[in-house]
Order: structure tokens, then sequence, then C-alpha cells
RNA sequence: GCGCCUGUAGCUUAACGGAUAGAGCAGCGGACUUCGGAUCCGCCGGUUAGGGGUUCGAAUCCCCUCAGGCGCACCA
């Protein structure tokens, strides 16, 4: 609708020749359905005041049978009223097409996206969480819009941390066996650490001991990571996430990275230096060199990482995401740079960053690093405020702002906690359709004449639009939360309609427009909410 | 010290450079003899952290100050 009323407004004011301007929805309904700014922007090329360009412009639109009104204001807004014609004919897209009128035209692309790729050395945490909503939100999303997203979770197991995992859990594993040990002071505390040597003392015993000391680590290291990405893997279907491929950092090991590193070596882009291996990341923008291999012959996150990506490259996808949390933002711009020396052409990578988590009860902030906090895993926060509820929370601001996520709100079932908002519309809606049935009445396939009267109806339809339009705003800026919002307000816009007008009761011909309306709305609920992984009850 | 993110009503927040800064919660007051009151309507509440600048027009862009968060390794 705003591709075609873009062409109109162009053709209207050619003759001052080309302009960026813009039509938007109004905020308030006496400024009309949409307005453009074109006159103010005309204005400058033009040297001439907005408000005469405006009308001139007004003039010829208002020939239009699409508008019943045009009108130009003060600064020099044009606001466009739609006629019910209008409105009657997108209502009657939105039917013939269901579910597609949703989705916005795109080409369809091989897109892959990263994200959680938590290390398998702790449980997962509420920052995860959010990481894990966004990402899957997004994937689900980008594949309603028809592109074919691979949901990828990469695991570091091959660098010092699955090390110090396997120390820790070998310093519990002899504690277990009655050695006298003190714990090192880097080591993971967590209770799990020695729930994790206790399975291994089970399981063998005292064996372990009479092993040496590197063996016995290492097979705590794979012991305890394999548990706990089991673990990981269970709290990520609890929360309804699916991926596509989990891959290996050990898959990397040495062939990958190597031919990384001769790949840039190639394109002499790297260097020795005090006994190391530099790669040139300042010839891509980075703030200082990085480096691949050090002194002692062990390779960096850097490097795998880098070879990672260029794995990632070799698969040939049209587009690739990564997101991180906001804490390794400054790990941005290195891998930018070794994704530019790498990849020369097409493949394109977005890092999103999702900022922090804010664990907060009754407005106290609850401690995430200490154990301190009840709720500090993702685990025990889905147990306690529901699934739906926590991905719903992690959507509702934008990616890119800290989130205060209060426990005692996302229990509590108010508009601060709206996903409830959202499900109750659609629960409405069947338990309508129930009275329906209930009370036999006839729902007529085809409604011959279709009414739109009130502006409760008009609003509905306008919200459907807008969802449209926000699936696509979410995929040009990865940012699922235009989604969420349109959600809200699509709910407020029944809710409005529900409590001012009837469905069941209306005149006939009013009654069974009204029945295609509702269905299509509840249409809409359930699907935006399936591209959220939550949930649409019939009845709550 | 350098870099990134953030600062909007008591709280949580929205606003492609556009109109009187828009919502929800909390507070106060109302609404169905009929489809679910987890709803709807009204009132109260703002110097958009502060100060400069850019322009027809700034919460938004630029500079400075203040406050908070996070990064600045041959760590992961």
């Amino acid at each position: 609708m705003k591709k075609k009323l873009y062409h109109v407004i162009k053709e209207a004011s050619k003759e001052w020749g080309d302009a960026d301007f813009n039509i938007e929805h109004t905020r308030q309904k006496e400024f009309g359905d949409l307005a453009t700014n074109i006159a103010m922007v005309l204005s400058k090329q033009a040297h001439q005041p907005p408000l005469e360009i405006g009308e001139v412009i007004a003039r010829k639109l208002r020939k239009y049978s699409m508008f019943s009104k045009v009108e130009v204001v003060k600064p020099g807004f044009i606001n466009l009223f739609l006629s019910d014609e209008v409105y009657i004919n997108i209502f009657k897209e939105v039917l013939g097409k269901g579910e597609a009128f949703f989705k916005p035209d795109v080409q369809g692309k091989r897109i892959q996206i990263e994200f959680v790729s938590a290390n398998p050395t702790g449980p997962l945490h509420v920052g995860h969480g959010r990481g894990a909503a966004i990402g899957d939100a997004l994937s689900r999303i980008l594949s309603f819009c028809g592109h074919t997203v691979e949901k990828e979770y990469y695991i570091n197991d091959a660098g010092n941390q699955i090390q110090t995992l396997g120390e820790s859990v070998f310093f519990r594993y002899r504690e277990i066996c009655g050695e006298k040990i003190s714990f090192p002071e880097y080591g993971y505390k967590g209770d799990y650490i020695k729930d994790i040597a206790q399975n291994i003392y089970q399981r063998e015993s005292k064996s372990l001991l009479e092993k040496e000391e590197k063996e016995a680590v290492k097979i705590c290291a794979e012991y305890a990571s394999n548990t706990i990405m089991e673990d990981i893997k269970n709290d990520l279907k609890e929360f309804r996430i699916n991926f596509t491929n989990y891959f290996h950092e050990i898959f990397l090991y040495p062939d990958q990275i190597e031919k990384a590193i001769n790949y840039l070596k190639e394109k002499d882009l790297v260097y020795c230096k005090d006994n190391a291996l530099w790669f040139k990341s300042t010839s891509f923008g980075d703030d200082k060199d990085r480096v691949l291999k050090k002194s002692d012959g062990s390779y960096t996150y850097f490097a795998s990482d880098t070879a990672y990506h260029q794995n990632k490259l070799s698969r040939n996808y049209d587009e690739l995401i990564d997101i991180w949390g906001a804490d390794h933002h400054g790990y941005v711009s290195r891998i930018m740079a070794a994704f530019n020396a790498l990849s020369p052409e097409d493949c394109k990578l977005h890092i999103i960053l999702v900022q922090l988590v804010n664990l907060l009860e009754k407005g106290e902030r609850i401690s995430m690093s200490t154990r301190g906090g009840q709720f500090e895993t993702l685990r025990d926060v889905i147990k306690e405020v529901g699934v739906d509820a926590c991905r719903f929370m992690f959507l509702t601001k934008s990616t890119n702002t800290h989130l205060d996520f209060d426990i005692q709100i996302a229990k509590e079932q108010s508009m601060d906690n709206p996903v409830y908002y959202v499900q109750y519309a659609h629960a409405r809606i069947c338990n309508i359709f129930e009275q329906v049935k209930r009370k036999k009445i006839n729902i007529r396939e085809n409604v011959g004449n279709y009414i739109l009267k009130t502006e409760e109806e008009k609003n509905i339809v306008k919200e459907l639009v807008i969802l449209r339009e926000a699936m696509d705003k979410s995929v040009q800026e990865l940012e699922p939360f235009y989604v969420v919002k349109s959600l809200i307000n699509i709910a407020c816009a029944f809710h409005q309609f529900y409590n001012r007008r009837r469905v069941i009761g209306a005149e006939e011909e009013i009654m069974q427009s009204r029945f295609k309306l509702i269905d299509i709305t509840k249409k809409a609920i359930s699907t935006g909410l399936s591209l959220i992984g939550v949930s649409a009850p019939k009845q709550m």
C-alpha cells in the first residue's frame, strides 16, 4: 500500500524533481491515516514555502478516489485520509492471501546464524537466554520471510577453558577420593563441578588416581564438557530452540587453522614478531595487529575463530550472522578484519551484539557471578516464569538496549508483562468461535458484501498492514523486536474493538464480515507468536 | 587513559531529522443485564542528564561536561 502511495505522490510532485521523502503512519487520528513530509523536503530545493507546494500536490491527490480527504497543515505535512474503499480492498487482500499477506517481498537467501555458543564450562545463564531468544526469533522470522536459515552453535572445546574445567573437576574428584587439596583460585567453583566429579567417582571409583595427571585431567575435561553440553542442549530444548548444527572447535585443529593461516600468509597479511605469528588486522581497520600463534606454539582463540569463519565461508552462504554478548564488542573489529581478509567477495557478515541482562527481583539486583541469587541460571528462570513469558520478555526491548529482567514482574500477569495481553486477545477470539459453535451460528464461506464501518475495525486492518511492515523492518535491521511491538498493537486494537463492538449479535452482514476480520486477526497473532517461539493458547 | 553502549514521567520504555515527545505499570476516578474484567475509557504525571552547535525543525546529527554499564592480553 505504501509502495503504491509512494508512486502516486511522486507522480503528483514530479514538477519539482526527485526528493527523498517519506510516508508515515500518523500518531493521532486527526492527522489522517498517513502523512507525508514531501512538501517540506521539496521546499528546500525549490525555494518555495512548503505550504504552497503542499497545496498544489494536495490538489492533485484529491482526484484519487483512494483518499477521502487530503489536507495540508502547519509546518507542511500533507495528511492523507484513506477512503473506506481502500480499507475494504486491503481487507480483501488480507483474507485472500491469509498468512502470506504478512510476508514482505524478499529474495530468498541462504543465511547462517550462529548464536548462544556458550562454552561448555557451566550452565546457561539469563544472558545466554536473551541471545537465544533473539537468535531463534530472528531465524524464524527470516525463514518465514522466505530465506533458508541454518542455526549453528559453536562449541569452544579446544582451549584453555576446557583444560581449566578438567582441572577443576579433577580437583573435586581427588577431594571426593579423600585427598586434602586446596582448590585453585582460577578454577570453576560452581556446585555443578562437584556433581560431575561425583559422577565420575561413581563410575570410575579411584582408578583415575592411578593414571598420569595429564591423562586424568583429560578424561575429566571430556566427561565434564560432554555432560555440561548435554545439560545445555536440554535447556535449549526446554526453551524451544533447535539448532541445525553443533560445530566443534576441536574439528578445526590443526589442519583448518593451518589452512586459514596459510591463506593469510599467501596474501602477505601475516608476519613474525617476538616469536609469535601476527595477523595484520590493522590493514582492515582494527586498532592493532593480533596474534594467531603464540610464542609457545599454541593457537589463540582468534586463530580458531578465523578458521571457523573460513569454514563458514566454504559452506556457501549468502549471509552470515553472529550473535554475541555485548561484552565481546572488543572482538568485533578483529573478526571483521579477519573476515574481510578471507572473503574477497559477496558473503556478508553481520555481527549483532546483545546487551547485557540485569536480573532483578522486586527491583533488587541479583548478582549473576556469585551464587547468592536464586535464579542465576536460565533453567531456574524458565522454571519460575515459564517459557512464554521469558521469551517474550527478552524480545520486548531492542537488542541493543540493556534489559532489566525482573522475576517478580515476569511472573505477574499485568501489562508490564504483555505476553498475556497478546495471548488473551487470541484466546478471546477463539472463545467467540466457541460461542458460535455452541449457538450453531452459521459462518458463511463467502461474504458477498464486506463491511468495515467502525474506526475500531479499520484500526485492526491498519495494524495488520503494520505487522507486514514490521516483518520487513525486522528482517532489514535483524531486530525481532518490531514484530513483538506490532503484536502488542494488534492485540490492543482487537481489545478496543471487542470492548465497544459486538461480533455475535451484530446485524447479519456485519457479523459475517467481523467473523472474517477476527479470524484473520487470530491468524496474525498466532503466526506472530509462533515466530517468536511463544504459544497461542485457545484458553487461558 | 583510550574505545563501544546507554541516560526520556516515580518505575519499565517508544518515537525513518518532523506536528502538542507516544504507551504500559504504579496512583486516582469510571465502564458490559448480551462474545472471558488477564479487557476497555478518563485524570494525574516531562526543561528528553546538563551545556553549546548544525537547520525551516533536534530526544534523534556534531562537540564538551556529568552519571552508569562493558571492553581495551602471545585471556577465553
